[in-house]
DNA sequence: CATCATAATCTCATATTAAGAGATTTTTAT
DNA sequence: ATAAAAATCTCTTAATATGAGATTATGATG
């Protein structure tokens, strides 16, 4: 996994950067990638002028314009946020409730598009930030429909969440929980992500079935009954469907 | 400007895309870029592993989902967003109204943060486009800032717009209504960018006066009087000096 | 399902150029 | 004005990025 040719040894100063850290100095930056003095500041040189990096008053470094420019073009030309936000708003029109496209990415589930009907709505998760794996409807239905040996590792990483929320005690346990999920088509989860909540989840699948994203409406649990959420799981997953075949069929 | 190393060859490939342009085939890139196949591909390969680029189904390439989930971290990292954010909110609590802060960077404007109060919000620069340099308050805010050398080139690549919204015939009489901008502290403009609306921008400086980007209160032309105008103007040159202040002082 | 067309990857010799130690210059702080 | 810190420069060497062409995947089509 450690970077090999030049190329991605630039990329991987752009990968160190997180919700925890938004902010680093060269010199933390050569202790942590390992680079020298003079490479380091090659690097921040290039990725300064091309807008990716920009200086902080304490001699730092954060992301930069260019980063922010891009996510625009990112939002006209993904195909799931131009077919996902027309249903995501016939969905936000039906009940009062969030909905949200969250693509699958590296073993990342990131909201790309994200619409609501609601005066505050109570998602924590804007587009962008990464959803953990162990929780919540919309990581269930995507893990549910992975090939046995990508999930297994995903699902040991993540047993203390998976088991927090009643997947199951043990790997095997937890497999025969998405088994369900799987057959169902959606799911469903109480407050796991956000306290009060419910989320309710389906697929988006690519031409060969692999999941590449999640269809999701979260709902206070106070305002809808066992029926009411049944009766949404099943439009979420007519949407999430179709979404897949639009897709597939390059339709946009 | 021609990339010269490497790693500036990389960054390049993500350089090419535009709004008119939001999908690129590798032929199409081996031409425009003057890369031979094998680089290319080890490039492209090297991207999409990093999340910058995604395929497409006709063996095409977009932008990925890394630029998504660094953009997030950039609305929480960028001090001007972090500072500007709550300035907006009290534009946009005190008039029915679109309120922006707006980055200056490369040779180009980008709005960063947008808080509105109108049900649908007039402005169409959402953040992260790109905004034309020769229209609107926000452009001439910034440009009234800019040292001579750097300015005049600017002024005679954009004189066509210029003129037509009347800074004047010649690139000196452009100068000379710059510099009465200057002066103001805030500059206004009439349906320049989006018909039908007035545009109210200061500019934000750095601890050397240079500007880094404007703050810009877009408002329905038939909701204000003259005399509103000048208040809100005032209001803005006050907001904006306040984030030069607060920004040049580490203060977040 | 075989065949063809297109897309992507591989091989390998060579020239290019990234890298780093250390010195030097520039910037910032006091 | 002076010291400390940050950023850049120089130059040699080893490393590696490059591209022509061949090869292998992948996908479309009848």
């Amino acid at each position: 996994m450690k970077p090999k040719n030049s190329l991605e040894r630039v990329l991987a100063v752009l990968e160190v950067f997180s919700e925890e850290r938004l902010e680093w100095t060269p010199e933390d930056l050569m202790r942590e990638l390992g680079y020298s003095r003079p490479t380091l500041y090659r690097y921040l040189k290039t990725l300064k002028d091309a807008g990716f990096l920009m200086s902080t008053r304490n001699s730092g470094v954060t992301l930069g314009p260019k980063v922010v420019e891009m996510d625009y073009l990112t939002r006209r030309s993904d195909p799931l946020v131009l077919l996902g936000v027309p249903y995501l708003k016939q969905l936000t029109a039906a009940y009062s409730c969030t909905a949200m496209v969250l693509r699958w990415y590296g073993s990342k589930i990131l909201c790309v598009a994200s619409e609501s009907s609601t005066r505050n709505p109570i998602s924590s998760y804007p587009r962008g930030r990464p959803m953990p794996l162990g929780r919540g409807a919309i990581a269930r239905s995507i893990l549910a429909l992975l090939p046995r040996p990508r999930l297994v590792p995903l699902i040991e990483r993540n047993l203390a969440d998976l088991r927090a929320v009643g997947l199951g005690d043990t790997a095997d346990d937890v497999l025969k929980s998405l088994r369900k999920v799987r057959k169902a088509g959606f799911c469903v989860a109480y407050g796991e992500v956000t306290p009060g909540a419910v989320g309710i989840a389906a697929p988006v699948v690519d031409d060969r079935d692999y999941p590449v994203a999640s269809v999701c409406v979260t709902i206070a649990g106070n305002l809808v009954t066992g029926a009411q959420i049944d009766q949404i799981g099943a439009e979420v997953r007519r949407v999430a469907s179709q979404i897949s075949a639009d897709q597939a069929s390059g339709k946009p």
